[in-house]
DNA sequence: TGTTCATTGTGACGTATTTCACAACATCGT
DNA sequence: ACGATGTTGTGAAATACGTCACAATGAACA
């Protein structure tokens, strides 16, 4: 069973995560009680970084470029390039000494290790305003992801389509989550409707929500929150502004 | 001039909403001479925390709760209660033993530490659909934001109102930010004009921008930005989904 | 006023994460 | 074939962050 904490709910909205045990080095000892094989010991922090790897190497690629260095990776990216080694070392060895990375070998690497090598379907609940544009925006399935059903507990959004998709009653939520076995939620609820909803997509079976309620959600520990909280984001930024 | 760097480029990102690390490398020489007497050594992650816990304390305050202790808080929040108390130590002292935290005086303290005693006004650039939906978002408003001014570069637009204001062309923006004063800025135009939006905000003297564009944007070390990017999110979750 | 109780604030410690710095090595030009 | 060059991958060190645990102390009440 897990014992690894991945996120503590306030780290879903900030950064950094407390995982476990050191790590470097051999291992085959008798610790780790958790081997999947996968999370391994793995910094969240660093898994958070992978995307954005991810993102400037496509940008590379699409500018034509077949290799690049750490050292120039980390310049596009804003980091050091020993970040950038060191966080791809704990997957492995991807690059060639005194030629760098293949852009397109080490995309494609990243993505494997994210998973990100198939098509993810998810069910996004609250078919509000921020529903709608959610449902709207095409930034998803550019991504890997794709929102396959629409939900809303107001009987009068029942059945209006969104983007080639009904809007169904909530309460066919879990069943159509087992059904087509998704793993994937968004909430778009108000605040208080969130905690209920996030038990439900739990019951469905959902391993990963990102959630634009600003509210901390409980769930159980095989799942990922993440949130989308822009006024966070702000009221954070405020501390540092110097008049 | 603060010699550091609040916001690593990719910390930003990194997760929903986030950003920032102090520097490390950055101020270099003399050892740490920085002591605005306010951004005084303190971790940016826990000034990350800080809107979690006004948010949680204004919660309560609903529920006419008068005191909380920080194990009360920090169950609701989902830390430590050594955490949180920490946290708070940065600033001062605002509890007292036995009894724990006010929570009417303690909402408001932390409130003051982020400046958000005051009202923020914003400017908003780039009026897509993404710039509508954020323009019409009452949430902002009710957490001392308010968008004041709207841009795009697509003439077309520009005379539209919007939520009572009209779309302004982009050649006025730095000129109203030096008139009005505004230190904020939000970008949601497309990820290959994000940065020349950037740039023109940071001429009108913006100190803190919400970034909607999936690019790292460079900026001068006094500018904080915080990136807004679902997809990494939902990028950075699957890795840890189990078939 | 003294005793009990709950809970803070923080030094000391432990863990997590980043950076340094360099040996190892692939490639290239000659 | 070989030295020069550039860049990786990673131990070791440095730094940042989180937690433990407890002395100090305010409040309640006898
Ligand atoms: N993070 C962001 O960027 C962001 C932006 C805007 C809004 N928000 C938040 O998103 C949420 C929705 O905002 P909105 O403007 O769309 O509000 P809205 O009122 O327009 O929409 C909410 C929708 O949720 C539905 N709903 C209510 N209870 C539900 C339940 N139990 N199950 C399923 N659906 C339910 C309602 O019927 C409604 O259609 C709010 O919590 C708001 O604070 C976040
Ligand atoms: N983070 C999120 O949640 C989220 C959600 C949706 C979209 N996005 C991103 O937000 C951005 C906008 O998305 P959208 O769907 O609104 O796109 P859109 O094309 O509808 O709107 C972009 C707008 O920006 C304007 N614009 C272009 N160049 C400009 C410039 N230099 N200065 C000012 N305005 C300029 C255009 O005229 C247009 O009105 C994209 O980068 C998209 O990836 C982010």
């Amino acid at each position: 069973m897990p014992a690894i904490a991945r996120t503590t709910p306030i780290e879903r909205q900030i950064e950094s995560v407390s995982s476990a045990t050191p790590s470097y080095g051999v291992d085959m000892d008798l610790d780790d009680e958790e081997d999947e094989l996968n999370n391994l010991n793995i910094p969240d922090v660093v898994i958070r970084r992978l995307p954005i790897y991810v993102r400037t190497l496509h940008s590379l690629i699409e500018h034509g470029q077949v290799s690049v260095s750490s050292e120039e990776l980390a310049t596009l990216i804003g980091v050091t390039a020993a970040q950038i080694r060191r966080d791809l070392s704990y997957f492995g060895k991807f690059g060639k000494q005194g030629r760098g990375y293949d852009v397109g070998y080490l995309s494609n690497t990243v993505e494997r290790i994210l998973k990100l090598d198939r098509t993810w379907n998810m069910v996004l609940c609250g078919m509000g305003k921020l529903g709608h544009a959610i449902a709207n925006y095409r930034g998803f399935m550019r991504s890997s992801f794709e929102i396959a059903a629409l939900f809303d507990s107001d009987e009068n959004l029942v059945g209006e389509e969104v983007n080639g998709h009904p809007i169904r009653p909530m309460r066919d939520l879990v069943e159509t989550m087992r059904r087509e076995h998704i793993q994937v939620g968004i909430i778009a609820t108000p605040r208080k409707n969130a905690q209920e909803t996030a038990d439900l997509l739990v019951a469905g079976g959902v391993q990963a929500i990102l959630n634009y309620a600003p509210v901390i959600l409980k769930v159980p520990d095989h799942v990922t929150v993440r949130e989308i909280d822009p006024v966070s984001a702000l009221q954070s930024m405020t501390y540092y502004i110097e008049d």
